[in-house]
RNA sequence: GCCGGGGUGGCGGAAUGGGCAGACGCAAGGGACUUAAAAUCCCUCGGGCCGCAAGCCUGUGCGGGUUCGAGUCCCGCCCUCGGCACCA
């Protein structure tokens, strides 16, 4: 008697059996070839959301597929368990981080497991436990010592709804990356990690990642923003040391009529000595908010210095300004201002009255100098520019360059955007920085020995008064590991992206006690062969692993320089939103089935479609769709309504849709299994006649999965395939004349084994059911994946298409091996052909073989 | 402003190296089963014309072009999403 799809039971039995037999675990085998395939960890924040359920369905279709064709995968996963939110819940809630944190990861790692996701569990990693975060610090002391970790006071971003420093990458439009509040700029002593030792082999290697989306690509080059160009020194007339200069545009130097510097150039003071007007202006710019101040369309302001430099290629005498929108952490803090061939200098100019040269004339018009309305930046020939006259731009460059090497008052130089990552955050909840302030001795190292420094327990947590453990003594006060005199410790930790930036490589090796990373087993797993997650983490998270693997590469730890070979970058979960007119935004559960406010009736709207988020309240809970449909649904729509690496937008119709095709799966098979069952002889494909169709679909199914999931993992066509194949089985009678019931039966167990053996990726846990209800006895997962046999799929009739001068006219069989010639003459005696070709005569035949005959036709 | 992605039925999306546009799913309409409903199964489903049907015209953001043939290639626009942005 036939069962209902029983989803509950079914994803129960096999989530304990994959336990119980431990499915997953793996470890390494030289004789076999490996496949790492990870998944962005996530920060325990409570629950799964429908961005992680799309992540790790992902990721685990790739998993569980190159597990079947024969690699030694690895999936792991962990938990990236450091951060500020767990410390306003213990704000909030009055919860100890720990405890916040832990109970979020024990819930979440079960929904996990309710997914069947086929992790290796055994290699869980905690970044919030000390097994973890010392090697953060083991890292950072190596780091120390190669100068690649070190403190200096500078300008950092401060969040103040964070109460820590941000990083420039966690800084989004003058926004905190996290809560969105404004960043404001605090002059603190900080701690930086040397990215920018790397820099040109980070943009360098960006080249080398074909498996790399472009848009990400793109995105790093652009935050690296190299920029190639010159240095050049303007002496100051009273003869003190020349201001050098950052330009790209060397070929307009001769038509520099002022300078600029940036408020916090130290020059800036220094020129404007007793001038109380330049004073209180650079004094009124350094406190002014510098996002403000910064942003593209803040009214350009200045004021003059009173000093003058010199063009050293006009040798005129030019004003120094300083104004506010130039920017000290770029180039050199100052410019030349080419009014006539940059618009900002344009402006400046316009406003202050300065004066134009055109140096750049294009090709077609002649540009004067009194009549410019904007700036010409593009390129043209030099002219007004002494020896340098009629050479085009690009040459004139270089040409500007070698003359200033030559007499030594400038040179070639790059500039790049990127700057180093500030690390040090005033938080509680993070990895403690193993540094210890010594009154006799300076900044000392915690030894390696010492390690790890232990982040406290008994912490009052509050967001005022900076960091939390300055005020444990205990933790704070220290004795100098070299003098044994009292010292303190550094009581900021470190940014929770030091985390993520190697937790890949401890993967490998995740209970090595000895050793951050066990050098052999690195070796054998890494790089990373397939990484997903969001895009969100294009710059921040992606560009610090990359910098860290290089570093460890230096310190001869791995032997590769780019962690990630492929990079699939999966589009956000978005849900269409609903507005109550009096009460706002409403939740999916907060409307009733007529689409009225629960709380008033009144009718919703429907807003656009969003990314789904708590704060848009039109998010769905994972939660209720694992008990309504159950994880291979979940799993299958989520892979099923968009290519993984475009947005998904949410529909439960489409959710159901996903549903019935998993029941009609399941109706299909368990309707036939008492039957297929029985043993059925192989018979020849030359031999089949009822079933050759359905074998042939069979076939063509393995074809086009396995296309659909090497070609960049097309998981929504290749589920579309199965689709198909499932539509032409559900035609299939299996029982019929008695003398083709052979045929059938093994027509059909054929079929439906391809079926679930191609199914099993997506919906592993009704696979696996089916699988055993055929009668094996052991995992689909030790099947290995079909291979589709080429003479099957071969058909012996093709279709073939015929055009009359490129519109289609007619459709003809003819077989498969029939030549051009063929073609042609089938085309042209098919009859609805020939009434189209009355009137007309034929000028030329073009034939494309096994496909298409196009005839072009002259009118009589 | 610069850089990148995208624009295809009522909707999500297919069309892999120029060769049948709309696979698959959703929604909708009709029918079967049922006392009824749900579930399931079958049929129709870009627009238009004619219509019993066969058929014809038209159609992939807009305008040009290349080609026997363009959703796909080229040129010029429009719209949209994302990134960067006073970066010298």
């Amino acid at each position: 008697m036939a069962k209902p799809y029983n989803f509950k039971t079914i994803e129960t039995k096999w989530q304990r059996i994959w336990e119980e037999r431990d499915a997953f675990r793996v470890t390494e085998d030289p004789g076999q070839p490996k496949y790492y395939c990870l998944e962005m960890y996530p920060y325990p924040s409570g629950k799964i959301h429908m961005g992680h359920l799309r992540n790790y369905s992902i990721g685990d279709v790739v998993a569980r597929y190159f597990r079947m064709r024969g690699y030694n995968v690895l999936h792991p996963m962990g938990w990236d368990s450091f951060g500020l939110p767990a410390e306003n819940a213990a704000i909030e809630h009055g919860l100890h981080p720990a405890t916040w944190t832990y109970d979020n990861i024990a819930y979440m790692r079960e929904q996990l497991k309710r997914m069947g996701f086929s992790y290796d569990w055994g290699r869980e990693i905690t970044c919030s436990e000390p097994d973890y975060y010392r090697w953060n610090q083991w890292l950072f002391l190596k780091m120390y010592e190669k100068g690649l970790a070190y403190k200096k006071p500078a300008f950092v971003n401060w969040c103040e709804e964070c109460q820590t420093v941000l990083a420039n990458e966690q800084v989004e439009g003058g926004r905190c990356w996290r809560d969105e509040s404004e960043v404001i700029q605090k002059e603190l002593e900080q701690w930086f990690f040397k990215i920018t030792a790397y820099t040109e082999e980070l943009l360098e290697g960006v080249d080398q990642l074909p498996g790399w989306p472009d848009r990400v690509k793109t995105m790093q080059r652009n935050w690296i923003g190299k920029s190639v160009g010159a240095e050049v020194n303007f002496p100051l007339v009273n003869g003190e040391s020349p201001i050098t200069i950052f330009t790209t545009r060397q070929d307009t130097l001769f038509g520099a009529t002022f300078m600029v510097l940036a408020p916090e150039h130290p020059l800036a003071l220094q020129l404007g000595e007793g001038k109380a007007d330049v004073q209180a202006f650079i004094k009124r710019m350094r406190a002014e908010d510098r996002v403000v101040r910064t942003a593209a369309d803040t009214e350009k302001e200045g004021v003059f210095t009173g000093a003058y430099a010199i063009n050293p290629l006009t040798e005129e005498k030019i004003p120094i300004w300083v104004a506010n929108f130039v920017l000290l952490e770029y180039g050199t803090g100052a410019i030349m201002a080419v009014p006539a061939h940059d618009q900002r200098d344009f402006e400046f100019a316009k406003k202050y009255h300065l004066p134009l040269r055109v140096v750049i004339q294009p090709e077609e018009e002649g540009l004067a100098a009194e009549a410019l309305a904007k700036a010409y930046e593009d390129e043209g020939v030099m002219v007004n520019s002494g020896p340098f006259n009629s050479l085009p731009s690009p040459e004139g460059r270089e040409a500007v360059v070698r003359f200033l090497e030559e007499r030594g008052i400038g040179k070639g130089a790059v500039n790049y955007r990127l700057r180093d990552w500030g690390i040090s955050r005033q938080r509680y909840w993070g990895t403690p920085i193993p540094i210890i302030y010594c009154d006799q001795c300076g900044t000392v190292p915690v030894p390696y020995d010492d390690l790890p420094v232990l982040l406290p327990k008994d912490v009052e947590i509050s967001m005022k008064g900076g960091s939390p453990l300055a005020k444990v003594e205990s933790f704070v006060n220290v004795w100098c590991p070299t003098c044994r005199g009292p010292a303190r410790r550094e009581t900021d930790t470190m940014d929770t992206f030091v985390d993520s930036s190697w937790y890949f490589l401890r993967f490998c090796n995740p209970h090595a006690r000895d050793r951050a990373v066990d050098e052999p087993k690195v070796a054998y797993w890494m790089p990373v062969d397939q990484y997903i997650g969001g895009i969100e983490h294009a710059v921040l998270h992606l560009l610090y692993a990359r910098f860290f693997t290089k570093v460890v590469r230096d310190l001869g730890l791995v032997p590769h320089s780019e962690p990630f070979v492929n990079l699939l970058t999966q589009g956000m979960v978005c849900k269409e939103t609903y507005r109550c007119p009096t009460h706002g935004l409403r939740f999916p559960q907060e409307i009733d089935p007529q689409g009225r406010c629960t709380e008033c009736a009144h009718p919703v709207e429907i807003g656009r479609t969003e990314k789904m988020s708590k704060s848009r309240k039109n998010v769905v809970d994972p939660d209720d769709l694992l008990k309504r449909y159950g994880a291979d649904t979940a799993r299958l729509f989520s892979l099923f309504a968009a290519p993984p690496e475009k947005d998904l937008e949410w529909s439960d119709k489409g959710v159901e849709g996903a549903f019935r095709f998993l029941n009609r799966v399941y109706r299909l098979v368990d309707s036939w299994a008492d039957e297929l069952s029985r043993p059925a002889a192989p018979i020849s494909f030359n031999d089949l006649t009822v079933g050759r169709a359905v074998h042939q679909k069979a076939h063509l199914t393995i074809k086009k999965v396995t296309e659909d999931l090497d070609r960049d993992f097309h998981f929504n066509t290749a589920i579309a395939a199965l689709m198909e194949l499932v539509n032409v089985l559900g035609q299939f009678e299996l029982r019929g004349d008695p003398a083709e019931e052979a045929e059938r039966r093994y027509v059909a167990r054929f079929a439906v084994e391809t079926l679930l053996v191609l199914l099993a990726p997506f919906a592993p846990h009704v696979a696996e059911e089916l699988w055993e209800r055929l009668g094996h006895g052991s995992s689909i997962f030790e099947e290995s994946w079909p291979v589709y046999d080429a003479t099957v799929i071969e058909r012996e009739e093709i279709l073939v298409v015929v055009q009359v001068d490129g519109k289609l006219r007619s459709r003809i069989f003819l077989p498969a091996h029939a030549g051009e010639d063929e073609l042609r003459t089938a085309a042209l005696e098919d009859s609805r052909v020939q009434t189209w070709l009355q009137d007309k005569q034929v000028k030329r035949v073009v034939v494309v073989p096994k496909k298409l005959v196009n005839i072009v036709t002259a009118r009589l």
